[in-house]
DNA sequence: ATAGGGATTCTC
DNA sequence: AGAATCCCTATT
Protein backbone atom coordinates (compact mmCIF):
# COMPACT_ATOMS: atom_id res chain seq x y z
CA UNK A 1 0.00 0.00 0.00
CA UNK A 2 1.58 3.04 -1.51
CA UNK A 3 1.09 6.75 -0.21
CA UNK A 4 -0.65 7.79 -3.04
CA UNK A 5 -4.92 7.44 -2.97
CA UNK A 6 -6.52 4.81 -4.47
CA UNK A 7 -10.27 5.11 -5.61
CA UNK A 8 -11.16 3.27 -2.36
CA UNK A 9 -10.25 6.01 -0.06
CA UNK A 10 -13.15 7.86 1.70
CA UNK A 11 -13.76 10.92 0.11
CA UNK A 12 -12.09 14.32 1.67
CA UNK A 13 -14.39 16.84 2.97
CA UNK A 14 -13.73 19.21 0.26
CA UNK A 15 -14.70 16.62 -2.16
CA UNK A 16 -17.81 16.46 -0.80
CA UNK A 17 -18.10 20.13 -0.39
CA UNK A 18 -16.16 21.47 -3.27
CA UNK A 19 -14.87 25.34 -2.79
CA UNK A 20 -16.16 27.96 -4.15
CA UNK A 21 -14.25 29.32 -7.31
CA UNK A 22 -12.40 32.60 -7.18
CA UNK A 23 -14.77 34.31 -9.61
CA UNK A 24 -17.32 33.64 -7.24
CA UNK A 25 -15.78 36.30 -4.86
CA UNK A 26 -14.92 38.37 -7.55
CA UNK A 27 -17.67 41.21 -7.23
CA UNK A 28 -18.91 43.85 -5.52
CA UNK A 29 -19.16 43.63 -1.95
CA UNK A 30 -22.96 44.55 -1.61
CA UNK A 31 -24.05 42.07 -4.27
CA UNK A 32 -21.00 39.00 -2.73
CA UNK A 33 -22.95 39.71 0.56
CA UNK A 34 -26.29 38.67 -0.66
CA UNK A 35 -25.13 36.26 -2.72
CA UNK A 36 -23.50 34.33 -0.02
CA UNK A 37 -26.33 33.59 1.81
CA UNK A 38 -27.30 30.16 1.82
CA UNK A 39 -23.50 28.58 1.55
CA UNK A 40 -22.33 27.19 3.76
CA UNK A 41 -18.91 27.85 6.00
CA UNK A 42 -16.78 24.39 6.60
CA UNK A 43 -13.56 24.34 8.75
CA UNK A 44 -11.87 21.36 9.45
CA UNK A 45 -9.04 20.62 11.78
CA UNK A 46 -7.54 17.89 14.17
CA UNK A 47 -10.55 18.10 16.37
CA UNK A 48 -12.81 17.57 13.28
CA UNK A 49 -15.15 19.14 11.09
CA UNK A 50 -17.95 22.00 11.19
CA UNK A 51 -20.00 23.68 9.28
CA UNK A 52 -23.10 25.99 8.85
CA UNK A 53 -25.31 27.86 6.43
CA UNK A 54 -24.72 31.19 5.66
CA UNK A 55 -27.68 33.37 6.98
CA UNK A 56 -26.16 36.73 7.44
CA UNK A 57 -23.33 38.93 6.30
CA UNK A 58 -22.35 42.29 6.02
CA UNK A 59 -20.63 44.00 3.24
CA UNK A 60 -17.76 46.66 3.92
CA UNK A 61 -16.23 48.59 1.53
CA UNK A 62 -12.82 50.33 0.34
CA UNK A 63 -11.59 53.77 2.14
CA UNK A 64 -14.41 55.78 1.50
CA UNK A 65 -16.76 53.42 3.50
CA UNK A 66 -16.66 55.37 7.17
CA UNK A 67 -17.74 52.06 8.58
CA UNK A 68 -14.82 49.58 7.28
CA UNK A 69 -11.65 48.45 9.11
CA UNK A 70 -10.02 49.85 5.37
CA UNK A 71 -10.96 53.45 6.28
CA UNK A 72 -7.60 54.43 7.39
CA UNK A 73 -5.95 52.81 4.54
CA UNK A 74 -3.75 50.01 3.87
CA UNK A 75 -2.06 48.89 7.31
CA UNK A 76 -0.53 45.57 8.30
CA UNK A 77 -4.06 44.43 10.11
CA UNK A 78 -6.59 45.47 7.11
CA UNK A 79 -3.49 43.93 4.36
CA UNK A 80 -6.15 41.31 3.39
CA UNK A 81 -8.98 43.58 2.48
CA UNK A 82 -6.29 45.19 -0.22
CA UNK A 83 -5.48 41.69 -1.26
CA UNK A 84 -7.20 38.95 -4.05
CA UNK A 85 -10.68 37.89 -3.18
CA UNK A 86 -11.88 34.57 -2.02
CA UNK A 87 -9.61 34.89 0.92
CA UNK A 88 -9.59 34.99 4.56
CA UNK A 89 -9.94 38.46 6.64
CA UNK A 90 -9.70 37.69 10.43
CA UNK A 91 -9.73 40.27 13.61
CA UNK A 92 -9.64 40.40 16.68
CA UNK A 93 -12.19 42.28 18.82
CA UNK A 94 -12.07 43.80 21.78
CA UNK A 95 -9.06 41.97 22.83
CA UNK A 96 -11.25 38.73 23.01
CA UNK A 97 -13.19 37.48 19.86
CA UNK A 98 -12.14 36.79 16.01
CA UNK A 99 -14.47 38.21 13.29
CA UNK A 100 -14.23 36.00 9.95
CA UNK A 101 -14.42 38.04 6.69
CA UNK A 102 -14.55 37.21 2.63
CA UNK A 103 -12.42 39.18 0.57
CA UNK A 104 -14.20 40.38 -2.28
CA UNK A 105 -13.67 42.60 -5.14
CA UNK A 106 -10.60 42.60 -6.82
CA UNK A 107 -7.26 43.53 -5.95
CA UNK A 108 -7.57 47.23 -7.01
CA UNK A 109 -10.75 47.39 -5.34
CA UNK A 110 -10.39 46.87 -1.53
CA UNK A 111 -13.58 45.17 0.51
CA UNK A 112 -15.03 42.03 2.13
CA UNK A 113 -17.78 40.81 3.96
CA UNK A 114 -18.13 40.32 7.71
CA UNK A 115 -19.91 36.75 8.07
CA UNK A 116 -22.31 37.50 11.40
CA UNK A 117 -24.24 34.68 11.72
CA UNK A 118 -24.56 30.50 10.41
CA UNK A 119 -27.17 27.96 10.77
CA UNK A 120 -25.19 25.10 12.24
CA UNK A 121 -25.74 21.69 10.50
CA UNK A 122 -22.29 20.23 10.18
CA UNK A 123 -20.36 18.61 13.96
CA UNK A 124 -23.14 19.77 15.99
CA UNK A 125 -21.36 17.77 18.82
CA UNK A 126 -18.19 19.48 18.07
CA UNK A 127 -20.05 23.05 18.19
CA UNK A 128 -21.89 22.61 20.82
CA UNK A 129 -18.46 21.57 22.94
CA UNK A 130 -16.94 24.59 21.67
CA UNK A 131 -19.23 27.06 22.87
CA UNK A 132 -19.96 25.76 25.96
CA UNK A 133 -23.09 24.28 28.22
CA UNK A 134 -24.16 27.73 28.20
CA UNK A 135 -24.12 28.32 25.14
CA UNK A 136 -28.25 27.84 24.45
CA UNK A 137 -30.48 26.21 22.06
CA UNK A 138 -29.12 25.09 18.56
CA UNK A 139 -30.14 27.27 16.55
CA UNK A 140 -28.18 30.04 18.29
CA UNK A 141 -24.41 28.53 18.45
CA UNK A 142 -23.49 30.56 15.29
CA UNK A 143 -25.83 33.61 16.11
CA UNK A 144 -22.94 36.20 16.09
CA UNK A 145 -19.30 37.04 14.42
CA UNK A 146 -17.60 36.00 17.06
CA UNK A 147 -19.73 33.35 18.05
CA UNK A 148 -19.55 31.44 15.11
CA UNK A 149 -15.64 31.83 14.92
CA UNK A 150 -15.43 29.86 18.25
CA UNK A 151 -18.08 27.38 17.20
CA UNK A 152 -15.78 26.81 14.23
CA UNK A 153 -12.55 26.87 15.42
CA UNK A 154 -11.24 30.16 13.54
CA UNK A 155 -8.76 32.30 14.80
CA UNK A 156 -6.37 34.78 13.64
CA UNK A 157 -4.10 32.00 12.46
CA UNK A 158 -6.44 32.03 9.37
CA UNK A 159 -6.06 35.47 8.38
CA UNK A 160 -5.14 35.85 4.92
CA UNK A 161 -6.43 31.93 4.53
CA UNK A 162 -7.23 30.50 0.36
CA UNK A 163 -10.95 30.09 0.82
CA UNK A 164 -11.14 28.23 -2.82
CA UNK A 165 -8.40 25.80 -1.64
CA UNK A 166 -11.35 23.41 0.08
CA UNK A 167 -8.87 22.65 3.20
CA UNK A 168 -9.05 24.22 6.96
CA UNK A 169 -11.63 26.97 6.13
CA UNK A 170 -13.25 27.24 3.31
CA UNK A 171 -16.73 27.99 1.65
CA UNK A 172 -18.92 25.75 -0.58
CA UNK A 173 -22.18 26.36 -2.52
CA UNK A 174 -23.52 22.44 -1.55
CA UNK A 175 -22.51 19.25 -2.05
CA UNK A 176 -22.60 17.76 -5.20
CA UNK A 177 -25.55 15.78 -4.90
CA UNK A 178 -27.79 18.52 -3.61
CA UNK A 179 -31.05 19.39 -5.84
CA UNK A 180 -31.52 22.74 -4.77
CA UNK A 181 -28.95 25.80 -5.17
CA UNK A 182 -27.37 27.74 -2.77
CA UNK A 183 -29.02 31.17 -4.52
CA UNK A 184 -32.00 32.81 -2.35
CA UNK A 185 -35.13 34.08 -3.51
CA UNK A 186 -34.97 38.29 -3.09
CA UNK A 187 -37.98 37.78 -1.39
CA UNK A 188 -36.14 35.66 1.01
CA UNK A 189 -33.49 38.31 1.18
CA UNK A 190 -33.63 40.88 4.47
CA UNK A 191 -31.37 44.36 4.49
CA UNK A 192 -30.64 46.81 6.92
CA UNK A 193 -28.13 48.88 8.62
CA UNK A 194 -25.03 47.48 9.80
CA UNK A 195 -24.56 46.73 13.18
CA UNK A 196 -22.34 48.15 15.56
CA UNK A 197 -20.75 50.89 13.51
CA UNK A 198 -22.98 54.36 14.62
CA UNK A 199 -18.80 55.68 14.93
CA UNK A 200 -19.33 56.18 10.74
CA UNK A 201 -19.31 59.22 9.07
CA UNK A 202 -22.15 60.86 6.90
CA UNK A 203 -24.53 58.16 5.89
CA UNK A 204 -22.33 55.31 5.87
CA UNK A 205 -24.07 53.98 9.12
CA UNK A 206 -27.57 54.13 7.35
CA UNK A 207 -26.37 52.35 4.31
CA UNK A 208 -28.35 48.74 4.20
CA UNK A 209 -25.46 46.84 3.49
CA UNK A 210 -26.54 44.18 6.15
CA UNK A 211 -28.04 41.11 4.40
CA UNK A 212 -30.04 38.74 6.50
CA UNK A 213 -31.95 35.30 5.43
CA UNK A 214 -35.76 36.08 6.67
CA UNK A 215 -37.55 34.00 9.01
CA UNK A 216 -34.05 32.08 9.92
CA UNK A 217 -33.98 31.57 13.22
CA UNK A 218 -30.03 32.14 13.68
CA UNK A 219 -30.02 35.60 13.17
CA UNK A 220 -27.69 37.41 15.35
CA UNK A 221 -30.68 40.09 16.02
CA UNK A 222 -33.46 41.13 14.24
CA UNK A 223 -33.72 43.29 11.11
CA UNK A 224 -35.01 46.80 11.79
CA UNK A 225 -39.45 46.55 10.40
CA UNK A 226 -39.59 47.78 6.38
CA UNK A 227 -37.73 45.10 5.30
CA UNK A 228 -36.96 45.82 1.85
CA UNK A 229 -36.15 42.57 -0.32
CA UNK A 230 -32.97 42.68 -2.21
C1' DA B 1 5.96 55.78 24.30
C1' DT B 2 1.25 56.30 25.27
C1' DA B 3 -3.78 57.10 25.10
C1' DG B 4 -8.25 55.98 23.26
C1' DG B 5 -11.36 52.79 21.45
C1' DG B 6 -13.38 48.87 19.00
C1' DA B 7 -17.72 45.20 12.66
C1' DT B 8 -18.76 41.46 20.71
C1' DT B 9 -20.44 38.48 24.15
C1' DC B 10 -21.62 37.12 28.68
C1' DT B 11 -23.05 37.99 33.32
C1' DC B 12 -24.89 40.80 37.02
C1' DA C 1 -25.49 48.17 32.67
C1' DG C 2 -20.47 46.66 32.84
C1' DA C 3 -16.53 43.81 32.44
C1' DA C 4 -13.23 41.25 29.87
C1' DT C 5 -8.80 42.29 27.35
C1' DC C 6 -5.54 42.98 23.12
C1' DC C 7 -3.92 45.42 19.47
C1' DC C 8 -4.67 48.83 16.12
C1' DT C 9 -4.31 53.67 15.08
C1' DA C 10 -3.19 58.28 15.95
C1' DT C 11 -0.77 61.54 18.67
C1' DT C 12 3.01 63.16 21.79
Amino acid sequence: VGALPSLRDPPTAGEIWPALHRSFYERPVTELAAALLGTTLLSEDDDGLTGGAIVEAEAYGGPEDRASHARAGLTRRTAPMFGPAGHAYVYLIYGLHSCVNVVGEGDATPGAVLIRALEPRIGLDLIRARRGAAAGPDARLCAGPARLCQALGVTRALDGHDLTAGARLWISGGAPDAVASSRMRPSEILTGPRIGVSYAEGDWAARPWRFGVRGSASLSRPFPREPQSA
